[in-house]
DNA sequence: CACTTGGGTGAGAACGTTCTCAATCCGGGG
DNA sequence: CCCCGGATTGAGAACGTTCTCACCCAAGTG
């Protein structure tokens, strides 16, 4: 077997090559990193020399003098959502693609968490960073990487008031087309998953859901306002106990959909905005001796790997996740090498993938 | 809104925090980085500075310095898959406590690919590396990068003769128990869906798989060699055309499904190696209008988050994934952090979990 | 009073590159 | 033979930290 000898505890530096090589470190490093011009004669004695020692530039020090570090910070609320896996797969494959490393950091949806984070990813020196931040309220934080040079590219999410890039659907309109398709199916009873929290719960809590153009900024609000346009065309009036905004997690939506089922006038069809939300309530009707469609009709936000092999296949909203991942990391590539557009927001369309889980009533 | 203000290009250094505090760049690093003695009136000068002029530290010439650059390489075939996802979560979870940070790089399963990301990780000198190798064909590149001093844990996957540590489960085990309650059902007729290349479908064309001990290191090997292993204790011969390895992708197994439903005498129950390749059985069955497990059984390894959701739940080998990466992130950052203990291999014990897709014959 | 002790401080080296700049080399034209 | 211009080279600065070391000073100690 070829040498796997000795046990080398640090790298030699440019300097040992330069030495082993004859040249000077600058020309050792003009041959290495393929700069400046250097004899063919040197060149071939340096990369020998470079070869025999087993040398690895250092791009730290490297960074430090360029000023570039080639590595793009990434910070989504959980990389094992599959949303945010597939998106971070997008962004990952643009980035290496064209050089760059990508540095992931999981906030969990926790505020303090994301901030710190943000702290990190300054201190590193990323060149960019993609954030598919927690809350709006995170706004001068983020604004503060901004100034300091770093551009940012929100995924997903938005944060009203912040000079960043934007990647993401038009939530409304998904949502809006999706339950006008559960209204052409007869359904009248429309349950709305949202994953939400207390704060978005508080806003639903009105009649007729009223207090949900306040927040129809976000993701999740934007979604909201859609289900309830779509309602309020067809003339049904939004009932706010339908409506559920318990937490993101598969056991949540499972509670709610339970809950669902315990109101004197369930609901007869559900939407829910995610996948793992649409697990939970696969979960609940197992529970309750339910079947879909034949007893709820079920429509879910994202094309999981799942939705089309389960029986009913699902029916969902498609969102290009990984499109979104890669679009979001062009945009940001495309700032940290130079390029002074104004800042932008791109809207990928979704499609509606019709298949089984939702059935007719007329 | 509180100052938001000026478009600041680069960050301040040290320097400049220094002087503006009136003190020597050695005493604010002190302030700063909470080592050496510092009079609380010069602390406090700094750190007002600091604050003032929105200092944040530059690690890049920290790790210079130090050696360390609190930065953990993982290196795994697809970050989408959601195996690797959550051990990723696993990884990171214990890095960030332990303020660790992840850089992340996909392979794809491409040994060219692999052999490129250990060089990219070695030059941004990661501390130590977390490696899901797509073949043992890298023994030599990764040795390499243990020699130049950076540590190495291996996950899932193990590489003969590497000086390395590895977290898996007994992979000959799990599947050795998973196929022993399918014959206790009565099924005598077992298909196994591997997932593997070429490679492996050579060696296991040999009556019998005798081959299949030669590659009983690698993970699907080893777990081609339990189903065996089971078979024969049984007194059930192992039928080649029932074992199936031409891809890891969901349509791969869709396809290898259909094949065996093709066959003059086609399996009663299949075992799937990994959670994606079931789907694509699911996918299969739907296709051929057959049902599980009335017209055949299914069992996998690996319990996503659908395989109690769907109808029928699903019958899996349920690995400890998360802990699976948490593991492999102790052991390298103990190693990281100057532990010189001998190479170790953790075992995590594997949970078969009974739900409904498998049925008696009997 | 001289002598130790130890917290506090700053000058400057060190980390490993890339960049700047001036010096050297070489061949060809006058 | 001398001069010009471009290719090639090396010395040394620079990047922003931490580390080493010598120094200062005040408080004890004999």
């Amino acid at each position: 077997m070829s040498g796997s000898g000795g046990v080398r505890r640090s790298m030699p530096s440019i300097e040992v090559v330069a030495r082993e090589a004859g040249v000077s470190t600058a020309t050792a490093g003009r041959a290495l990193g393929g700069y400046g011009s250097v004899s063919a004669k040197s060149r071939e004695a340096v990369l020998a020399a470079a070869e025999r020692l087993g040398y690895r530039a250092n791009s730290l020090a490297r960074s430090m003098i360029t000023g570039l570090t080639h590595t793009l910070g990434v910070l989504v609320p959980d990389i094992e959502n599959p949303f945010f896996s597939r998106a971070l797969r997008g962004i990952a494959d643009v980035a290496h693609e064209r050089g760059w490393e990508v540095l992931l950091i999981n906030t969990d949806e926790d505020l303090t968490l994301e901030r710190k984070g943000l702290g990190v990813l300054a201190e590193r020196r990323v060149d960019g960073l993609v954030v598919a931040p927690t809350d709006a309220a995170d706004r001068d934080a983020l604004q503060a990487v901004i100034d300091a040079g770093i551009p940012v590219v929100l995924l997903d999410r938005r944060v009203p008031g912040l000079d960043a890039d934007t990647v993401g659907i038009d939530n409304r309109a998904a949502a809006r087309d999706a339950t006008e398709r559960l209204l052409k199916l007869g359904h009248r009873s429309i349950a709305l998953l949202t994953g939400g929290d207390e704060h978005l719960a508080a806003k639903l809590a009105r009649p007729g859901l009223r207090g949900v153009e306040r927040i129809a900024g976000t993701t999740v609000g934007a979604r909201t306002a859609g289900y309830r346009d779509a309602l309020l065309e067809a003339g049904v009036d939004p009932r706010p106990e339908l409506v559920s905004a318990e937490g993101f997690r598969r056991e949540d939506a499972a509670e709610a959909t339970a809950r669902l089922f315990a109101l004197p006038d369930p609901p007869t069809a559900i939407l829910a905005l995610d996948s793992l939300l649409a697990l939970g309530v696969l979960l609940a009707l197992r529970r309750l001796g339910l079947r879909c469609p034949a007893d709820v009709s079920l429509v879910s936000f994202d094309d999981a790997d799942w939705a089309e092999a389960i029986s009913p296949p699902l029916s969902v909203v498609a969102q290009p996740i990984y499109e979104l991942g890669a679009e979001a990391g062009r945009l940001l590539l495309d700032r940290v090498q130079g390029s002074e557009r104004r800042v932008t927001h791109r809207r990928l369309p979704t499609r509606f993938i019709e298949r089984e889980s939702a059935r007719s009533l007329l």
